[in-house]
DNA sequence: AATGAATGAGCGTTCATTCAT
DNA sequence: TATGAATGAACGCTCATTCAT
């Protein structure tokens, strides 16, 4: 699979500006986990970049130009994660569903993502950018869950699996608000995971 | 139960306060549900409720009381709602907990419900007030779920009861970013409905 | 003497609206004292009053128009005083002047008068009826001394005893900023009323 | 005596920066004393100062820093003033104590002092900042009247000396509202002086 | 590449004032 | 007389963006 993303940022060939570019996008994304988008502000990514706004604004001429590049990250990121998963091939199909419900869940526990994916749902029903990045991100990690679906029940025709693949994703990202890091009812997270094991399997198997 | 919201708005006993009040609640939350959270200002507020900014002020001295009251009048129409399906004792019990859930998941595909959540959720992540509302209102929802669980397998201890409603409650609300009104996938919202549904009463059984 | 002040305030004929004026006025001295010039609004006054915006903009059309009819009374209050003490005729025409001295330290050691003052002086820069007021004030103020002066030696003349009365009046008011209410002089306060009265005799004597 | 104060403005070491801080500062002075505190605004420095409240806001935060850095640059004035007057060593004591109080009385004459020193006056009543400020600039001012007196009489105890040298304070301020710059008995301020002069020497050899 | 300086729009809020009742 | 409601201007301040160097 090709991976390349079209950068908003200003073209460079140096090291410098390349790695500079990495700084700006990773304080970017530090600022809007740490504070939301709402108050993702491009001095407050300057200033945790550690550069001046005008330097900035010299390699996003917008801030919507450094948001959509940041989101772009995050997706790179994900495309990572879901190729490894899909390529380690130990166990049985059912554990390997379990190992990613497993791995999903943990993620979802996070830090990082308890706060990065409803800071993402809500700005997708505005920011077009957003959804589209959304949908990317989800359809990738629906892909993932429909390919192990097919190993343990390779009869079901595509759009069953679809709509178990959906079912799946919602159940587990609608823990994000409830069992994620620091959330109220984070202590479940297992007995969680375990009924979703469990439940999934479950539907599976009736179909 | 007393239902008594204090509400941060000027004291007014008058129809005409009353109802300016009324007019600047659902302006703020049109707004907020419309351009979320980072848009929701005094001045579009006004304007939306068709006053001047300083009228608006009039009512409600500061950004937050207005927030706060909008939040609480959601909370209150969802008391209201969840007593109501409370009260309906009709069917057996496992038709009643298909009838909430059915009425869960359509509330979720109106275009109100669709954007106000996932922007409470991530207001959540850095305002307490909008964390102690989420809270609220999910205790309230569980609390419903509880009492059907209770009625299908009175047996259940209440640990079991309440990690059934979380996980109930998690895969429902997993599903407006998904099937949501508007959503790329709201056309499966029935067959998430129905595997909601059956995948729930297996779980209750299988306690 | 006629005292007659001429007020801004809506023309009334009941008692109520009369005590109310005087409320109003009270309530708007308080105010100015308590906060200055800067912090006198409308609304604190009524809400010092006891009234609505509305109701006080009933009486004072303007803010100007009740600012200057407050200055009015304390105008008529010191008139009042210096009356007071023109009339008292004990002692010798030296204790007189101790006595007035005296009075006039005392007066400016209270917290009303420490407060206000500085304030009418700062204000009269910028606006023509504070002036006014303060020449109003002054200028009787040096009457009295020099009515108390022409008793000591009556043979001076009027320039110089106007030039003596100005004098001490500018010693008498420059205290207030060091030796006024709360002031970090105030503990020779004495002594600054001591080095007045020796020093005004003496100037006299060596006319 | 090292002279240092803490700038509150933008942190800069270009030239550009630095002359541009110092109009700002000075078009602060010159509302403040035009205009009094009431009406000094940001939007009116920005204007006196010919840049844009963007850019004022940029060099000043806030309109307290500003207010603060343009007190301190007038305290700063004061104390090099004061320091002249100390070091210029020319006469007899008692001809460098009227030249002191003749350089008082002619400052407190200028049109910016007339204005600026009450507005401080009335400011420290409400602001602590203001109050510190004055009580810097009046104990440097007596400071000075101290040493003179000290030439002339050093047999005096300090209580003596600082009780004189605040009594001659007292009279020299208290002038400002009455014969400064525009005031109704400017005409006098010579008298005041001379009578000033007679009076503190007197004072002094009666000690 | 990077800085400091500057702009102009918009924000939440306060205020004097007006108006209908 | 008195109230609550409403207006519009101004306030201090923040922000994305631009520009000269």
């Amino acid at each position: 699979m090709k991976k390349r993303t079209a950068s908003r940022a200003k073209k460079t060939s140096f090291n410098k500006g390349q790695s500079r570019i990495k700084t700006i996008l990773e304080a970017a994304r530090d600022v809007f986990v740490d504070k939301g988008y709402n108050k993702l502000t491009m001095r407050k990514v300057a200033l945790q970049a550690g550069i001046t706004v005008g330097n900035l604004n010299y390699y996003y001429q917008t801030k919507e130009a450094l948001f959509h590049d940041m989101l772009d990250q995050v997706w790179e990121s994900y495309q990572c994660e879901f190729d490894k998963v899909l390529e380690t091939s130990s166990k049985t199909p059912e554990e390997r569903l379990s190992s990613l419900i497993a791995y999903l869940i943990q993620d979802l526990n996070t830090p990082e993502t308890t706060k990065f994916f409803p800071e993402l749902w809500a700005l997708s029903n505005h920011d077009p950018y957003a959804q589209k990045m959304m949908e990317q991100i989800y359809s990738a990690e629906r892909q993932v869950i429909i390919d192990l679906i097919a190993e343990v029940k390779p009869e079901l025709d595509e759009n069953t699996k679809n709509e178990l693949a959906l079912y799946f994703s919602c159940t587990i990202e609608g823990m994000t608000m409830f069992v994620g890091s620091g959330k109220s009812h984070e202590s479940s997270l297992k007995m969680m995971q375990q009924m979703a094991c469990e439940s999934f399997l479950n539907l599976l198997h009736t179909r």
